[in-house]
DNA sequence: ACCCAGAATGAATGAATATTCATTCTTTCG
DNA sequence: CGAAAGAATGAATATTCATTCATTCTGGGT
């Protein structure tokens, strides 16, 4: 190792590197690090698409040094698995507040608000849904990411169902299930999400 | 550059390395060498997902060197996007040869062996149904991908719509758009693929 | 003011992997 | 048969990238 006492060594000129204007070096708790990593990467797959993702990538997209990503995430693997599991529940968690949220009382209106949360546009949303499906993607080949897509989902899945069962019964509709409705609907969502990539 | 003759450097045991019996070096022509290329690219992106494919992989799994991939396709993304190019080809290759196909005069028929064609399962089927998707993933960063899968997809749809009309017309159904008809069908299909990736 | 725990940095390292190309092998055609 | 064309091989090379870690820095505690 050793490695040449060089920064400086000019002894002149020391004036804090004059690049981008205070740029000094912050110290910011765990998690709020481990956040910004995670919108970073979620930022880099959707521009360049997970197979192309580095580490460099997404530090500088986050601002910061090379080996900070492993310094709180072990590896990249990690911190893609991280952030995957980022996506997932908030894109799940929403809908389920949604669903379950007893805020709106009607039901037909629980469901618009649904489907204004998973069709609403706005560039977060939609890099959200890129990385979504980067990683659906690689699912078929990685047991991690299936795990946690599928434990996230079938758990919106089910209020989903109930969400409908509770409708069928309150309209006295008969001749649905609101099993295969729910399965329906969610192909539905999941399949204009893809138009909207392409 | 300059390779130091070396090979056989010991002039003992020259027996032709025993290995494997029978695995002579076989000539073939371009295209058979490429399409056998591409059906291991397509096994090796659903056997272990896009972004873990490497050149060893797929030229070992098609039972070749590893120099013959850049031989026949100049560099690895070449390769990728022709495979990309290939799924997406048969696939909606085969649906519209079964949505214009004059030999299922009935258009419900038509519409039955269609939903077959893509619902039949199978091992081949699914391999490529994980291509698809992989590629989807990238293809909101990927320009190329998004070109060559839009092109094709636009076109399907285009006869989707087409049949869908003719159906209408043909049953006098009214308040229904064969536009909107295929649009839904086409995500309720995909969405339905998604699923069973997971 | 001084100390120091822990946060952050980034040059260096090494492993993984795409690509090249000199050489070897097959087949074809005169 | 002999030579030429070009297909195939795989060791060597070049590149790209994740990961490490010695060093530097920061801010709170005393």
């Amino acid at each position: 190792m050793k490695s040449e006492g060089m920064s400086d060594a000019s002894g002149v000129m020391t004036e804090e590197v004059p690049q981008a204007i205070g740029k000094r070096r912050q110290i910011r708790p765990r998690a709020e690090r481990r956040q910004q990593l995670i919108d970073a990467t979620i930022r880099c797959i959707a521009q360049h698409g997970l197979s192309k993702v580095t580490m460099q990538m997404v530090t500088s997209e986050a601002g910061l040094s090379v080996g900070i990503a492993n310094l709180h995430f072990q590896s990249k693997d990690n911190l893609l698995k991280e952030t995957l599991r980022f996506v997932a529940e908030e894109y799940h968690g929403g809908q389920i507040e949604i669903m379950e949220g007893s805020d709106i009382p009607d039901l037909g209106e629980r469901l618009d608000a649904l489907l204004d949360f998973q069709l609403g546009r706005g560039v977060t949303q939609r890099q959200k849904m890129s990385v979504w499906f980067a990683y659906y993607g690689e699912a078929g080949a990685r047991p991690v990411y299936q795990k946690i897509v599928s434990t996230v989902d079938r758990l919106a899945a089910q209020k989903l169902e109930t969400l409908f069962a509770e409708i069928i019964q309150q309209g006295g509709y008969t001749d649905v299930e609101a099993r295969e409705l729910a399965t329906g609907y969610s192909a539905l969502i999941d399949g204009l999400h893809l138009g909207l990539l392409v």
